[in-house]
DNA sequence: ACAATTCTAGACGATCAGTCTATAAATAAC
DNA sequence: GTTATTTATAGACTGATCGTCTAGAATTGT
């Protein structure tokens, strides 16, 4: 006998709210990403990040073995949905290689003032907080910007084929060097409260561009 | 009559250990300037801060209003010392402009060796933290950051006057620029442990000056 | 009815910033 | 030399908040 409405529910207790299956994972790596990215990982308590998606604290551990492996779930699904939006710019074919890193940059600043320079980038953020402490952390972050960079340096390599670059451009070091400078004009951007510094770097990065 | 030796004495308990005056003060600024550099200005206790200086906790809020006037007094602190040290490279004339520049940087990258790449620049880590959130913290890291800029500038200058740079150069800009693509690196290299993207940094920010 | 599974409820001890009262140790005034 | 004033120490205490854990409630499967 084969109840179908009722077939795919899993045995146990439902969860509150009428959330389902996984549901509340997602609500509470959702709330805590956007609370860790503003207010940082140490700051932001659990009963903040659970209140917000009416989770009781109990359930809190019952998903995730501790605030800790927590936080790396918080990381990995931030990292996949960067990557997600970085290369919806990057292999946007509608537009010439450079064109689309300059989109990138234009939609995070649109992301910057709509949170009113509050939140930045997670991955910058926790690099600054546990970066230097953490191991667990210090390894994803480490790959997320090894990722980000790749991604960047094929872009720059694309533009090179399509000539709006020198041929003997080195794509991975202007990737690195990007990374590098972006994530310091987004903190600054958080400080200024508006996208002088990011506009700055941007500019100021195209220009040193070798021009074939 | 004048009693000479203690005439600048001033009334009242002595601080314990030997200390004179303000020196309590000093070291309790001193063992705040490392552990939230190294740990941040949330996740440092004021009980750690105070036991690695053996001084009671009673005795903190005798100095300092509170925890948030005392982060201010470290920043302030900081902020000095750091001036002293950017510009004890930034101004010496035993060496052309720029080179002084690059020095100050061999002489940051050591700093971050020395420290295992634990502490990175208090400046920038508190403007990570707490530089979107507090409304005194926010006004000295910009100021803090706008002196660095203008000290850089002028280094900037001078270069162009000894002819290491073309004339039309926008010193302001570039300096601007030095400052976001360094504290990018500093915070890249806490992370990496080893001083490859305060290198990276270096030689691309000194390839894109714009030579005579 | 009973076992298995899933999620919840809230108690728990640790630790946090901050407060308070008492007092010790020095100088200054008389 | 006694007393007043000033400066700094001492550390128990509070209330809030932290991350964690154990017991049990609510569901499905047998």
């Amino acid at each position: 006998m084969t109840n179908i409405s009722a077939s795919k529910r899993k045995p146990g207790r439902p969860a509150k709210g009428g959330l389902e299956f996984g549901d509340t994972r997602e609500a509470l790596l959702r709330s805590g990403t956007e609370l860790l990215t503003e207010k940082g990982f140490n700051s932001t308590g659990l009963d903040e990040i659970l209140k917000r998606v009416n989770v009781p604290k109990g359930s809190f551990y019952h998903y995730f073995k501790n605030k800790e492996a927590y936080g790396c779930a918080v990381i990995d699904n931030y990292s996949q949905y960067f990557i997600k939006k970085l290369n919806s710019h990057l292999l946007n074919e509608e537009h010439p290689a450079l064109d689309r890193l300059q989109a990138f940059m234009q939609d995070a600043m649109q992301g910057m003032e709509k949170y009113d320079y509050k939140r930045g980038c997670l991955i910058g953020n926790m690099t600054q907080e546990l970066g230097s402490t953490n191991a667990c952390y210090r390894d994803k972050l480490s790959k997320a910007f090894a990722i980000w960079q790749s991604l960047v340096a094929d872009c720059l390599e694309l533009a090179k084929q399509q000539g709006a670059l020198a041929k003997d451009t080195d794509s991975t070091l202007l990737a690195d060097f990007f990374w590098i400078g972006w994530e310091g004009a987004v903190m600054r951007s958080k400080l200024s409260r508006d996208n002088k510094p990011l506009e700055l770097f941007s500019a100021q990065f195209f220009q040193l561009l070798p021009k074939p």
